[in-house]
Parts: structure tokens; C-alpha cells; sequence
DNA sequence: GCACTATTGTTGCGACACTAAACTATTTGA
DNA sequence: TCAAATAGTTTAGTGTCGCAACAATAGTGC
């Protein structure tokens, strides 16, 4: 036998997978997400909590079910995302100036300068990745196609 | 600098997610997911299981470790999996002719007839899904793209 | 034949992610 | 004023995922 230890998948038939949109989206996101896994592993953020962080720097003052509805999941999952974030310093609640039952989500000074660093390695990823493709034309074509996929 | 606090989502920045493949992927195979479970969860089945039925409807005789690593995850998840499709009638297992350590898994009759009108059901959906790009020869681009971002 | 390693199915564990329901405190609106 | 709606939270249930073991079996070199 060869060293390769292949003999993958080169005489299984996908059949209908091979048409399916989903199916195909689905292996694609697997393979971000563990490689996004293994560039943010040590510092402790998955995909989502970069994502809440992502919206906050840019929106300071957002409420947590704000924030929820930008990313599309529910608001409880909001609890444990911005407990983590603020106990590693990176976002911080404030009280809500007008109602008291909300708090505001803000940045704070450590949590700027943790999320440069950690922009700059995901961004070196996601450049990684575009580079599959043919040029930046077919990765904006393709961010926009995503994206009226994800529409309801 | 205000301190004032954001109500609406209407305006919300996404900043570096907006070109961020990783995000649209994410948010586009969730939106499949979930139309999905609208078309099939009636049936009792999941993305996951679905993918195990088409490979195993198009490669009869296929070992537990060989569906697993065609459709790229652990072997041990296969056995939750098969388990069910074999109680729900689905697919069988058999022992394997040349290896008693593995069973080969195979289609029963009714079960390729569930799987015949699942996959209709499946291909309705996919069809709408598809028919917010232009052409099929856009499709056909986008599951190449696909494909190649979910190489290793 | 024998020892050593690899593989198959399986189980259990722990880490997450998502869903839904319920609860408190508060706000809103008729 | 009072009922309904909302924000944050907690809890429970479900599902997936990878990892590490394990017994049984297969393959390998000697």
C-alpha cells in the first residue's frame, strides 16, 4: 500500500449530494469553522463569540438582544457569549441609560486591542481561503450569492 | 463620544463580517438547515441522516468506516445514525462476507422507496433554493466554489 | 505458529450550539 | 390603572462533534 492512505471517498458515489446545494454549503462551512478552530483555538473565541465582538466594536451600545437579532439566534444564547467576553475583558456591560431592564454593550480599551489582533489573524485566514478562487470579483460575486442564500 | 444606547437593528454595522466568507457561509447553511427540517422533520430526519441514506442508496455493501469517512466525520457518529435508519426500516446492516469486524450496510425495499420520495421533497426544496441565482450555470459554478473551499 | 500492530464497531465523555419554556423586573400602551 | 410586551436570565432538552478508550478481528513480520 501506498504511504498516501488515501483511498478516500475516490469510488464513492455522492449521487443527489452532488447537486445539493446544502450539502455542499454544509461541508465548506465545517471546514471554516476548523480552520478558524485552529487559528483562534488559544485565545478562546469560536466563530460566534468573534462574531458578537465583531458587532459590538462597530455598534457600541447595543443591547444583548440587539445584538441577538443582528446574528439571527435567540437572545438566550446572548447570556453565556457576553459572560465570557466580559469576564476575559473584552466587553464590558453598562446599564442602559433609559431602561432598566437592559444593558448596554461596549468595548472596552484591552477588548480593542484584542479584537486588532484577532481581526488580523482572521482576516490572514479568510485571505487564505480567497485565494481559491480566481480573483476578488468571483469572492465578492460569491459573498453576495451567500448572501441571498441566507435570506429567508 | 455618546454614551447613548442603540434600540434598532435596522441600522446595525456588521463591519469585517460583511467580507468575511466564514460568516455568509455560516449564516447561509444555517438558513438551509432550517428550511430543511421544515421539508423533512415530519420524517424523522436530519441533514446528517439524509446524507447517510444517499450514499448508501448509490454504494450498497458500503462498511460503517467507509460512509463515515465519505461524508467526512467520525466513524462513531455512524452509530447512532445507522441505528436509527435501521429501526426506522431504512437501511440494514450485514455482516460483512470477508471481515467479521464490520457489518455492510444496505438499502431495504421500503426503504428505497422512502428514500425515492425524500429525495423528491429534498430536490423541491434545492430547486427553490437554486432559483434565486440566475442560471444553472451559475449553480454549477457556485457547487464548484463550494467544493473547493471545503478541501483541507 | 507467534507477537505486534492496525482496523471495525462500539461506548462514554465532555464541549458546545440551538430551542423552548418559564421567571423576574421593567416598560409600554390602552 | 392594569394588561400586555419586552430584556435579561435560568433551566432543561436535544443534537452534534471530536476524542479516548475497549473487545473482537484482521493483517503483518518473524
Amino acid at each position: 500500500m501506498s504511504d498516501e492512505t488515501k483511498q478516500t471517498d475516490s469510488n464513492v458515489d455522492f449521487g443527489i449530494l452532488n447537486s445539493l446545494l446544502g450539502y455542499r454549503l454544509r461541508r465548506a462551512q465545517m471546514n471554516f469553522f476548523s480552520k478558524f478552530s485552529e487559528v483562534c483555538s488559544d485565545l478562546g473565541i469560536s466563530p460566534g463569540l468573534f462574531a458578537v465582538i465583531a458587532i459590538v466594536d462597530r455598534n457600541p451600545g447595543l443591547t444583548q438582544t440587539a445584538v441577538a437579532q443582528a446574528l439571527g439566534n435567540d437572545r438566550s444564547a446572548m447570556v453565556a457569549a457576553v459572560d465570557k467576553l466580559e469576564q476575559m475583558d473584552i466587553i464590558e456591560r453598562r446599564p442602559a441609560k433609559n431602561d432598566r431592564r437592559s444593558y448596554a454593550l461596549f468595548m472596552t480599551e484591552s477588548g480593542k486591542e484584542f479584537f486588532s489582533t484577532l481581526s488580523d489573524r482572521v482576516m490572514e485566514h479568510e485571505k487564505a481561503m480567497a485565494q481559491r478562487l480566481k480573483n476578488d470579483k468571483e469572492v465578492d460575486w460569491l459573498l453576495d450569492i451567500l448572501d441571498t442564500l441566507a435570506k429567508d
